[in-house]
DNA sequence: TTGAAAATAGCACGATCGTTCGTTAACTTA
DNA sequence: TAAGTTAACGAACGATCGTGCTATTTTCAA
């Protein structure tokens, strides 16, 4: 049972490949099978349905997300120093060439709006654990005093998001050139933002171990290691 | 010849409705005649192609969208209360009732990312129109002083456009009940943000014409009036 | 009211969709 | 190397896709 793995993962960056340019929607085993060289029936066979497959793929690139994304970003001192690089990783993970057409995340979850189902239940439950690995890393910083003390947490969550989509907008969409100075320059003046910046910063605690452990490791267990 | 018009415009609204839930890409001609209680060949004949039915679906939301959002926004005194309104507007147009999966051209933006062709062309030259409105008007605020001398227009289109992504998501994926008020606060603290909080504003010009109205007529003539 | 024009229906086409089935080829392991 | 397991294939299924035709009905103007 080695060589069914292989073409089960081929399969699925294949799959992934075609879901970044496409979407999940124009995502067919037809023509998946086709580009991998197999028959239609041998491909199905790894997944047993269609929505298994689609199941598969945003998996896999979730999983591969918190590797690229987050995972590295907790490897940086805490507060600001993780913020950016967390803000980072994501401008470089939404322009990756694993993603000739960008972030399948990003897509499925517009995509998936109104089509209640497992799918979508999973995409909603990652893009929560998202957006909480985003406010709880803001909140460090906060009582590191890094970030105002007037600051709510969920409303950085909410901005930083926002900054993320105007960026892949501006830069798959518009093909702007200027795209990812102008998210750089939106998330400083977020950083900035009612910010106490005449009160002298709290001591550098960067590399005290953050305290909320859980939820990080929450995401560790729920998305397990990088498949590569 | 006045059926016509009627049968054409109710294909038209049954198929906003179709993609706004569903996407351009979930948009079948099938499901669309059996929703009407047409026949396929008697809906395909309005049209001539699907690619020429997808084009005037996203005609039409394009129209109504200056109509609804960009034009009831001019008539407002210029400066920062232009600005809440057009930013309010848009708001209700992203949850409106006609569109009850939310904004089919966001929906489209994100689902053309990578498929060249006349309805991206199409829809690319309507986005950057609409991020040049909002930097317009946002140049207007800066000239009365109602924004920050430093401020640049692009990027604040950018922020401004950005929020409104971020609304979208929080609201339509996430079904966040806060959104609205994550929305605003986000803008509100955009409008503040590097102003010149000190100095004192200048007197109140609301009511003077915008100076740079052929913009705003290139709007109203590409786009015309609004089809209701 | 009649006749031209426009709107709609019916039917069929080739293609592709996801899926099932039985069979064969390839691999792993004992 | 033999046996057993798994991977892959080819053909076919009913459904639906977008798109042509040719009729037939409905609408509008004279």
């Amino acid at each position: 049972m080695i060589k069914g793995k292989q073409t089960k993962a081929a399969i699925l960056e294949a799959a992934t490949d075609i879901a970044s340019k496409e979407g999940l929607g124009g995502l067919s085993i037809g023509t998946l099978a086709k580009k991998l060289g197999l028959s239609k029936s041998g491909l199905f066979a790894h997944f047993g349905s269609k929505d298994a497959l689609l199941m598969a793929v945003t998996e896999a690139a979730s999983q591969r997300f918190v590797a690229v994304v987050i995972r590295p970003a907790f490897q940086e001192p805490a507060g600001r120093p993780r913020l950016e690089r967390l803000f980072e990783n994501w401008l470089n993970w939404s322009e990756s060439r694993e993603f000739p057409g960008g972030c399948p995340i990003m897509a499925a979850t517009l995509e998936l709006d109104d089509r209640p189902g497992p799918l979508r239940d999973y995409l909603l439950s990652q893009q929560r654990k998202w957006l909480g690995t985003i406010g709880q890393a803001a909140e460090i910083a906060i009582d590191m005093g890094h970030l105002a003390d007037s600051f709510d947490s969920e409303q950085f969550a909410f901005e930083f998001n926002a900054i993320g989509f105007g960026y892949h907008f501006s830069n798959r969409f518009l093909r702007e050139p200027h795209a990812r100075h102008q998210a750089r320059t939106a998330f400083q003046s977020l950083l900035v933002k009612r910010s106490n910046a005449g009160k002298p910063q709290a001591p550098d605690q960067s590399n005290i171990p953050c305290e909320k452990e859980t939820e990080r490791d929450d995401h560790r267990n729920a998305c397990g290691p990088a498949p590569q």
